[in-house]
DNA sequence: CTGGGGATGGGGCCC
DNA sequence: CGGGCCCCATCCCCA
């Protein structure tokens, strides 16, 4: 399942934006309880709309080759791409579990006691009542950013996000910026022309690991991406949704 | 028009 | 907590 992609914003206009705009490094830190604020000169992305592009829900249809590596000398490979587990899997533990507990023999004066802080209380709904504020209060725990509307649950993914605002990581040798400096370093094989991945069934070279990855589908006999309607299959989910628009699959 | 390459964006995970 | 990396997504352009 898709993370965070689901709510990728589009913007198509403002794609590209204007640099030399943004070349203040500074960090803007909003708890929400600042909201409200004069904002800065950058403009306001548009409210995201919900997209739902994944019609092949039964992917992955073809595995990628193991043995994707770059060439010597390179990063790490593309292997072991499966083994990894994005699904951040946690235990569906109750809430009330984790909160409730009940202390105690018939009798004593304060029986249910809070899990997360100890407190006692004599009454179930006193207790209810208290864990009210444990729910309140982690609800509280966002930190919004103060150039968009997107809020995150940790100060470290807040800070990520801003920087997709500041672009700290400028190339010098054109000037372009860039939010992550691994952004800036595949940029800046562009002018080098070095080219990292390649693939093991052709002569071809990538620069990029993505871009390697979409190649190797070209290889496949079945593809990762697949019509619903007719179960031709794609190597690019911009193909499969260029193949449903082209009226294939009129269902929708 | 279709398929594919190039470039880039962005959130999550791991160390 | 931050950096690096992973993976997915998307746009543009070209053959």
């Amino acid at each position: 399942m898709p993370r965070s992609f689901l709510v990728k914003k589009h913007t198509n206009s403002i794609k590209k934006p204007n640099y030399s705009e943004l070349e203040s490094p500074t960090v803007f830190i909003t708890p929400h309880f600042y909201r409200g604020l004069p904002l800065p000169v950058i403009p306001q992305p548009e409210i995201l709309s919900p997209i739902t592009v994944w019609t092949t829900s039964s992917l992955p249809l073809s595995p990628l080759p193991s043995d994707l590596s770059p060439i010597s000398g390179y990063p790490s490979s593309l292997s072991d791409t499966s083994s990894k587990d994005h699904s951040g899997s946690e235990s569906p533990r109750s809430d009330e579990d984790d909160l409730l507990k009940l202390t105690g023999g018939v009798g004593e004066a304060e029986k249910f006691q809070c899990a997360l802080c100890s407190k006692s209380y004599s009454t179930y709904s006193g207790l209810l009542k208290h864990k009210q504020l444990h729910c309140d209060a982690q609800s509280r725990k966002s930190f919004c950013c103060k150039y968009c509307e997107k809020e995150y649950v940790s100060l470290g993914a807040l800070k990520m996000h801003i920087r997709t605002h500041t672009l700290p990581c400028v190339c010098k040798i054109c000037g372009k910026a860039f939010s992550r400096p691994w952004l800036l370093q595949g940029h800046i094989r562009t002018h080098t022309g070095e080219k990292p991945f390649s693939c093991p069934h052709c002569n071809r070279a990538f620069a990029d690991r993505s871009n390697l990855r979409a190649h190797l589908q070209t290889h496949s006999d079945v593809k990762k991406y697949q019509c619903k309607n007719c179960s031709k299959t794609f190597s690019r989910m911009s193909l499969l949704h260029k193949h449903e628009e082209s009226g294939c699959c009129t269902a929708h």
